[in-house]
DNA sequence: CTGTTAGCGCATTCAG
DNA sequence: CTGAATGCGCTAACAG
């Protein structure tokens, strides 16, 4: 609450001006007996600055926004973790704001935290509208994006497109030509538009015959769950989902009718979620690293506010991890030794 | 960056003087007429109050400091969820920092925070030490714990040995006598310590007979995956996770062998995580709602700073999440039907 | 190398 | 009801 001991009684008790005092806390040349008596002075009043002052003299509050459509995924942890692992070591600490998966409610966290005083934002987006854009060239902080994608502002985020490529890649390999996507809404450009467009492209490529059937669900297990049953009306031979949740909640179903797989039919997912390796048969995969994609985000931002030059369209590596819930239908299905656990560690 | 507009530059605009306009933005008597002026001019300006220069003033930063073990948990995500609907209504922001484990690192974010001039600090503790009550008492900002208890300090958290004792009278109703408990180390006195011996009382409770092993894993699958082994060769009829991710992992290792359950092996855990529900069969579990923990936490913080009486040793409710992993040993297994999918929704 | 002097932008006395 | 004056605690010229 009340900041007790300030500069002025450091330096009375130190037996030097407030000026001195401030020269030893930064950059300062202070003679070392001088040095030696403010050091002393300070541990014994146990001095701390204040904050708030200091931040009004120097205009850098070393704080940046982050706002995040909701917290409570896996997703968002990893980015967290990536973004705090980076922006930390450089002094800066974040500030966190939910959007609720609200895009209006994520524009009133950027201004909000634009009036704040924080030195940059991070914003892992449900989707970049042209508000987004104004709002970001009007401020005079730098905005970052992530999630979604919008030529007109910065971003970093992982190529959707190109994961969904590497899965449609994957299951052509593996001899499949009819295929169910099970994807999300149209909404969501990353996700629903990019991840789907480039997996269908893949799959299909100048194959006759080639066949990609399309179920909307939600994000979660459960919505997965519920569609599960239309899924599987398509007869095809492999389910994608666009996420791993997705996947998951569909695996359940396909359990529960003591469907298996994947000698009856295959499951594939996005995502590399740790639980995909845990769930019988584990569950093949393109795997993201959120947290990579934190750390870069936050590299970025740090060169932003730094006014460094930065290298646009970071490229995100993409890990196609195969596991067991895929059959190759071109040769034998080769059966995965028990006892390893796959892709986990 | 540059804060351009002020107050003063509004209020020459308005023809006003700068305590007029603070006035305004505050609790002012300022007449119809004038007001009419101020809004406009700053409508005008775009003007935005400056965080820094308002907070050297009130010495209220409306600013609360999040410690953190770790981002990537679903725990810590629901957790910050809950803390975050009831600070932001509020009008509080929350500072998030991380810990990566380390009780050193724990301690070093709070004196950080406490520096930083935060109005209060809530810490997901993984152990409260000496040095941590020491750090609450001496600073003048409350400190609120959950994670762990002490009871020096103020703390919100789940009754980790209730949890026990509902799960250990759980299997003695189904008949069980001999259960492993798959647990953490010691050290983290809630998880490790608690939780186990509320099972292990309830469980036995005046029983002859009835067995409960121990085997020592990590937090997570893969730990737990390697040490299934140990943990199957107790030969028991139930396995116990200490937490739900143990348990999943151990469930991997029993499918991998083809053991089924639970006709063959039961298996239960603690946390109530979502993917409990997706794998198959469905893990029964005691559900702990982290998110009404972090809002009690809030709650509880907003009541501190306020210096409003608060209710101490809040109890957060549990739930027993009966699913299909464990078997009735006292009389017919009956089958669950397929379709429903068992408290997931 | 060091003390003195000015503000940063705002909220708040204090006289009107 | 309102303006002028003061200072929150600190940093950054400025002359020594």
């Amino acid at each position: 609450m009340d900041q007790k001991v300030t500069i002025k009684e450091v330096a009375e008790l130190a037996g030097v001006s407030k000026s001195t005092v401030s020269r030893y806390l930064n950059h300062g040349y202070i003679s070392t007996e001088k040095q030696e008596r403010v050091r002393a002075a300070i541990e014994q009043t146990g001095f701390q600055s204040n904050f708030f002052a200091k931040r009004l003299k120097t205009k850098e509050s070393k704080l940046i926004g982050i706002v995040l459509p909701r917290m409570d995924s896996v997703t968002v942890g990893k980015l967290l973790a990536g973004i705090s692992r980076v922006l930390e070591p450089a002094g800066y600490q974040g500030i966190l704001l939910v959007s609720q998966l609200s895009g209006r409610k994520e524009l009133e966290n950027i201004r909000n935290l634009q009036q704040q005083g924080v030195d940059g934002i991070l914003v892992d987006s449900v989707g970049i509208t042209e508000e987004h854009v104004k709002i970001s060239q009007e401020g005079n902080i730098p905005i970052l994006y992530t999630g979604q994608k919008n030529d007109k502002v910065p971003f970093v985020k992982i190529d959707d497109e190109a994961a969904g490529r590497m899965m449609g890649a994957y299951l052509r390999e593996m001899g499949h030509k009819h295929a169910v996507f099970a994807g999300v809404t149209e909404q969501d450009t990353a996700v629903g538009v990019d991840r789907k467009r480039g997996f269908i492209d893949a799959f299909k490529a100048g194959r006759f015959g080639a066949k990609v059937d399309f179920v909307e669900t939600g994000f979660d297990f459960l919505s997965a769950y519920n569609q599960a049953e239309d899924v599987l009306r398509c007869k095809a031979s492999v389910v994608v989902g666009a996420t791993d949740n997705i996947s998951l909640g569909i695996l359940r179903y396909i359990h529960e009718r003591g469907i298996r797989v994947p000698e009856e039919i295959s499951v594939a997912g996005f995502g590399g979620y740790e639980v995909g390796a845990v769930v019988y048969p584990a569950l093949t995969t393109v795997a993201f690293d959120y947290e990579l994609v934190g750390m870069k985000a936050a590299q970025y931002m740090l060169n932003l506010l730094r006014d460094e030059p930065v290298q646009e369209n970071m490229e995100m590596p993409l890990f196609f991890v195969e596991r067991e819930s895929v059959r190759n239908l071109k040769r034998d299905y080769e059966k995965e030794k028990p006892g390893s656990m796959n892709g986990l560690a």
